[in-house]
DNA sequence: TCCCAGGCTCTCT
DNA sequence: AGAGAGCATGGG
């Protein structure tokens, strides 16, 4: 198991297994992680900016109080979960345990269901790089000033804007759909939070009530916001995946972990053709 | 330049 | 219920 040391306002997360920087904060899950020249991870989540780079084979987070990684970067890193158990388990499958080789450094994040809703709308029939600068824009827009970036706005704020004040981010059709989903949340007509215990079929539908929100936008919400770790989102990729490696099947070991295995095969698709 | 992107809505059968 | 066009924008 990883052990957490505090000294001299950083935080050493040693012993960690499947965790690599690169792949769990690039790897398409979440569009605010970047990489300085010197390879260090810097990014801004639950209004909180850390910085994260390797020493000595440790990790270490900079920037975050004791409390911070408690209350935050721990769920977030989704540290206290047993990845070298689900790879054990979904490696049944000789296809799936390659892709999970290949991957075996990602952790699925968990994100604020605010966030994730309003990327993953922002997502659809899109690409990654235009994502991220569409988010960013959206949070220097309309974000707070702190030290090292922009927070990501509350719904709240963005209710309060017009489809012409959204132009800037240069969202396309995709801001009214993210202007609806921040009505039906501010207004408090979809509780996120309650989501995440809600049975995944009820979640799944109440969140395609939004305008823009359907199977795959749904699912990535549940998995990367509302900790519905069986959603598997299928978007063109994974099709494409399914068709090349599964025959156009989603494993059997992708029951439990639906959402875990769906990642693990996104990355591997995406970085071998 | 042209194709396509972590899809969805709307319309027409 | 299922198929197909259209959608805003810009990265590669």
């Amino acid at each position: 198991m990883n052990e957490i040391n505090f000294k001299n306002d950083k935080i050493y997360i040693t012993n960690v297994k499947n965790f690599d920087l690169s792949q769990t904060l690039d790897c398409g899950q979440a569009f605010r992680w970047y990489q300085k020249n010197n390879g260090t991870w810097c990014g801004i989540a639950f209004g909180k900016y850390i910085e994260l780079f390797y020493e000595n084979s440790s990790i270490v987070i900079t920037g975050a109080t004791e409390n911070d990684f408690n209350n935050v970067w721990k769920e977030y890193f989704d540290l206290d979960r047993n990845y070298e158990q689900i790879i054990e388990e979904v490696s049944q499958n000789p296809t799936v345990a390659k892709a999970a080789e290949y991957s075996s450094g990602i952790r699925l994040l968990n994100q604020e269901p605010w966030e994730a809703l309003c990327s993953f709308i922002i997502s659809q029939n899109n690409n990654i790089p235009r994502i991220k600068g569409i988010v960013e824009r959206l949070c220097e827009s309309f974000g707070s000033k702190i030290d090292g970036g922009y927070t990501f706005p509350s719904a709240q704020t963005i209710a309060a804007l017009t489809l012409d004040d959204l132009a800037v981010i240069r969202s396309g059709f995709r801001a009214k759909y993210i202007l609806d989903a921040a009505i039906k949340v501010s207004s408090g007509e979809i509780n996120l939070e309650a989501l995440k215990s809600t049975d995944y079929d009820t979640a799944r539908n109440i969140l395609m009530s939004i305008k823009g929100v359907g199977p795959k936008v749904a699912d990535c919400v549940l998995l990367y916001g509302l900790s519905h770790k069986n959603a598997f989102p299928r978007d063109v990729w994974i099709n494409r995946a399914l068709e090349q490696m599964f025959d156009g099947n989603i494993p059997d070991c992708a029951k439990q972990y639906g959402g875990i295995v769906q990642q693990y095969i996104f990355h591997y698709i995406r970085n071998n053709q």
